[in-house]
RNA sequence: GCGCCCUUAGCUCAGCUGGAUAGAGCAACGGCCUUCUAAGCCGUAGGUCGCAGGUUCGAAUCCUGCAGGGCGCGCCA
């Protein structure tokens, strides 16, 4: 449970019975009260603005009306002091049992801790990778695949209806590069000279094999036959083959699909001629002359009149064409038809994870969105910035022309699937992310997966050693849950249980703002926080977890430690990593 | 030229959608191993939140302008 949402109801409360009173107006508006942590520990547990939010249109000064309002939070059962502070703050403090209920209830929760409805069982559509399939990802798509991936299991994780999605870039002029690429090599395959790589083909290594299992299949048949017979079988197979490889580097990345939507399919379904009448038919489509672009100009520009769409007037720049010179359909078009097959199935909720190179992307597809279904799409777009690989500190060159660059693929063998996934969370989105393939296997302090991971492997050692000591005690969670609680009395076990009552919040705020990273911060503060209670018995054995002769404090302090594991387990299993039970 | 993103301690970054005296880690300095993992912990020091205005009870957070950095800018996807 969110406690702090809980204590906003009893604040809620409170201000009504003020108002039936009569020492406060009726139907004052109580949206802008917050109750959330305050800054210092030491001011309370919780903290309300309710009274500085509400002064003006109660006609009260904040304080006299913090203070009316701090007398009726007293009354509450979990309340044991309510101060008003500074402007008008009021701090509570809560009664210490209420804090042994939430361990009860992680330790009952396990990893699912932290779940809620916030999402009502909504739909919602993430779209993330979405890589042309010309070749091999790098790290900055892995980013992008393990964001969206970790977004959609925090939506899930609050109650919504989560739908992974694909969108498959099988259409245009890139893959037509493609096919022509494959089949060079293929050439090759068979035998013949190819001699250099022409401009505008791909030249990776990975085409050999593409081509080498073409040949295998297909033998000689399309060795002299014309460019029309041999480009629609060519490219299918590339595309089938470089989607496969797509595919299984992301398994390896743990990233799984739901849903793989087909570009060309969808254009061959001639769904977009139907967005255009619609769209036409709102008055959204004109014929114009665009302006030539600015900065660098291309050197065929020449003003032209196009099939335009009004995006101006949902907040773009520019209106934005849709169809090319030669009459076929720009991407934006299919684009915009593809955004509406995923209104139609439902999805009035849409997120797209991108690349930083899309960025200019976003304004148009917001504006195409609200245009085509008048409102009630929404879309929102995670730009990832890119990620600088590093070795040692030193940036790895990726030369993606010569087709040698370092593939995502090569990272996840090198440094394992859940360091790339942590690491990958630990930056928001919009904020470029360093990636030193040293570093994050590194064994240290500064190193947040270890670090975390370190933590959960340490209250998986203090549980060992707990059954090897104590073999007696029951210590399942849930005789745990059973425990006498009321043995954790110190600053310390209190203030960590006040940190992990504090998940569901972070996870909610987390869900809500769509931005996964906090997860990781959060974890790595609770981590910091067990390694400290953890060292305290270094110190003074007093306050080790296990106390030798007595069973109900050592039982006690194994239900907090159990609780630590768990919460770590279930922010883990968001990113989905596995927690380590050993370091070695 | 225009648009989007970014600018917080020497370095790398948080800052919970406007709250109280702006926080971590690294680097520097000083402590703690007969121990439930020292792969760790504790402490000291470090700030004009890029700059200038504005909005209000209150701004790192919202608005405007300026400066610096990144990305993008018809017939590519």
């Amino acid at each position: 449970m969110n406690f702090f949402s809980y204590l906003r109801n009893d604040v809620i409360k409170a201000l009504e019975a003020l108002a039936a009173t009569g020492d406060l107006p009726a139907g004052l508006d109580t949206s802008r009260v917050a109750v959330e942590p305050p800054r210092e520990a030491a001011h309370g547990d919780v903290a309300t603005n309710a009274a500085l939010v509400l002064a003006k249109e109660a006609g009260r000064k904040p304080r006299e009306l913090a203070e009316m309002l701090a007398a009726r939070l007293r009354e509450c059962d979990d309340v044991v002091a309510a101060q008003v502070a500074g402007p008008g703050f009021i701090n509570l403090r809560l009664a210490q049992p209420f804090w042994y209920e939430r361990l009860v209830e992680i330790l009952l929760a396990g990893p699912e801790y932290g779940a809620s409805d916030l999402g009502h069982g909504e739909k919602v559509d993430v779209e993330y990778v979405s890589v042309n399939p010309t070749g091999p990802m790098h790290v900055g798509h892995g980013r992008g695949a393990v964001v969206g991936d970790a977004l959609a299991s925090l939506l899930e994780k609050v109650g919504y209806k989560v739908t992974r999605e694909f969108y498959v870039n099988d259409a245009g002029a890139q893959v037509d590069a493609l096919a022509r690429s494959t089949y060079l090599r293929y050439r090759e395959a068979l035998g013949h000279e190819i001699g250099e790589i022409p401009e505008g083909y791909y030249p990776g290594e990975y085409l050999r094999d593409v081509a080498a299992a073409l040949a295998a299949r297909d033998g000689d048949k399309w060795l002299d036959k014309a460019d029309a017979e041999w480009l629609e079988p060519v490219r299918r197979f590339a595309v089938d083959a470089i989607m496969a490889g797509i595919k299984e580097e992301l398994a390896a990345l743990g990233v799984a699909h739901d849903v793989f939507v087909s570009e060309r399919a969808l254009l061959e379904s001639g769904g977009v001629d139907d967005v255009i009448a619609t769209l036409e038919a709102r008055g959204l489509i004109y014929t114009g002359v665009l302006e030539p672009p600015k900065g660098k100009v291309p050197e065929d520009w020449e003003p032209r009149p196009q099939v335009l769409f009004r995006a101006t007037d949902f907040g773009d720049d520019v209106d934005r064409p849709l169809k090319k010179s030669d009459g076929s359909w720009t991407y934006f078009a299919s684009d915009i038809t593809y955004h509406l097959d995923k209104f139609h199935r439902g999805f009035h909720n849409m997120i797209n994870v991108w690349g930083a190179d899309h960025a200019g992307y976003v304004k148009r597809m917001q504006a195409a969105v609200t245009a085509v279904t008048d409102g009630e799409g929404v879309l929102d777009v995670k730009i990832c910035q890119l990620v600088n690989l590093l070795d040692k500190g030193v940036p790895v060159k990726m030369s993606k022309r010569a087709g040698a660059f370092v593939t995502l693929r090569e990272v996840v063998d090198k440094v394992g699937k859940d360091v790339v996934r942590f690491i990958m969370l630990t930056r928001k989105n919009d904020a470029p992310l360093d990636f030193d393939l040293v570093k994050v296997t590194e064994h240290s302090r500064d190193n947040p997966v270890f670090y975390v991971q370190y933590a959960h492997a340490r209250c998986c050692s203090v549980l060992r050693h707990a059954r090897a000591e104590f073999p007696d005690l029951d210590l399942e969670a849930l005789a745990l849950a059973r425990a006498r609680l009321d043995r954790l009395t110190g600053e310390d076990e209190l203030g960590l249980i006040k940190l992990m009552a504090g998940w569901p919040r972070v996870v909610e705020g987390a869900a809500e703002a769509h931005e996964p990273h906090r997860l990781a911060f959060y974890l790595s503060d609770l981590a910091a926080t067990f390694h400290a209670l953890w060292a305290k018995g270094t110190e003074d054995a007093s306050l080790r977890f296990l106390i030798h002769d007595d069973a109900d404090l050592t039982v006690a302090r194994i239900a907090l430690v159990k609780a630590v594991a768990v919460v770590v387990a279930s922010g883990l299993k968001v990113f989905g990593v596995e927690p380590v039970q050993e370091l070695r």
